[in-house]
DNA sequence: TGCAATAGACTGACTGGTCGGTTTGTTGGC
DNA sequence: GCCAACAAACCGACCAGTCAGTCTATTGCA
């Protein structure tokens, strides 16, 4: 009579995975890549070294296995935020809003792919170098559609979309380690700021605003 | 007769310090700190594990020694590209200039500051902050000066200094890591796009023909 | 329906190599 | 002859990864 819907093993692979991928996120964030010991993720996921081995192959690919996930959830945003706007420079702005507003609502995350996969070996600065295109080439994409619209004047896109995204990492990096400066005085700053490097006045968006509420939810990935 | 000048001694402390360091810079900028062994800086410094630890406590202070040197000398570089240049805006440009001009003469400190000496744990963290607020806040204080004389309109120095260090570093790591854009291209581009970016105008420097040479130059270090 | 057989998911004690750091011995210069 | 300046063998803590074994759910068969 009561075990209608799906039953819940107690033993649920997907369950244990999510707990290993959770603990790893929270772990490596605040410890960094060397200094997490697999251990560390075993005592905060309440699960086991061979739990974790089962599930990946090895701490490497446990560690990259999180940063695709946030690569993918970034993009999935931006596309999404993207597509039922016009064209032209509304379309940069809000991709730029977006992204800020991401790495915003996920903190942790955002520290892994910006601060702690770097400086890792060449394994690691290949899968950041990979997410780092991806974003600069939509950017850049964005950008050249913007230029042949007429919204603003040629530009060296490839560059203006690495220096956009260098520019926003230096200060969600800021953010991210020290809490300085807040998400509103970003949001409000750094994106005419941006938009002005290419000789575009900004108009007032929504996301500004709402970024103070994803500021105020402790919501965390 | 022939003993004139200065006798070099068969064993000079300065010497060996100098060769540990220089090995130091090569490995670590290469290889990364964790996947640095001391045994090879032994190696590619020709001298032993016991001269590396008379000269420095351990591993950790020998890398930041190596930071030190280089923020040393990159704030050395800018004050004095500085003093002897006018005011306002002009100051603004010849110190963006100068710091481009000197990472990209000294590429493997440059990547030991800006890739390297990330995601390490909090002694390195801290390092790297205090390295990134110094030229940030000097870069802040000449833009307030540029904005006082009225160069350019009021602007939130602060975050403009992050975001333009930001932008800066990203594009070079991209240049030190693939060897791309080409430092000629990024003088051209990079500058006036940041000056942009607060409403100013860039005035054609003697900076940007200088990096030519230095490209070219194999001086490293 | 009962149950043996199998597979999947997981446990945790153990190990073996690695590498920062130390110790001890040696050398060159003053 | 004394000490700073090295050389190099050595130590041992640390930790990623292994593996033999356990537990649980599912299936095939009678």
């Amino acid at each position: 009579m009561f075990e209608s819907e799906k039953n819940t093993p107690l033993r649920d692979p997907e369950v244990t995975r999510a707990r290993i991928l959770d603990a790893a996120l929270s772990t490596f964030s605040r410890k960094g890549y060397h200094d997490t010991r697999l251990d560390d993720i075993v005592d905060v996921s309440d699960t086991s070294k061979g739990a974790i081995y089962f599930h990946f192959a090895n701490k490497e690919r446990l560690f990259l296995a999180l940063v695709d996930q946030f690569a993918d959830l970034l993009e999935r945003r931006v596309l999404e935020a993207i597509e039922q706007k016009a064209h032209g420079m509304a379309r940069v702005q809000v991709a730029l809003e977006t992204v800020l507003e991401t790495f915003g609502r996920y903190r942790r995350p955002a520290k892994i792919l910006l601060v702690q996969a770097v400086g890792l070996g060449s394994v690691f600065e290949r899968k950041r170098t990979e997410v780092n295109d991806r974003f600069a080439h939509l950017i850049e994409s964005y950008l050249n559609e913007a230029v042949a619209v007429g919204d603003i004047g040629p530009v060296d896109s490839e560059i203006v979309a690495y220096v956009w995204m260098g520019a926003i990492y230096e200060i969600v990096i800021r953010w991210v380690t020290t809490g300085e400066p807040e998400p509103e005085r970003i949001m409000q700053t750094l994106v005419p700021l941006l938009l002005r490097s290419v000789g575009y006045e900004a108009v007032p968006s929504a996301a500004a605003s709402r970024v103070q509420q994803a500021h105020e939810s402790k919501n965390d990935k």
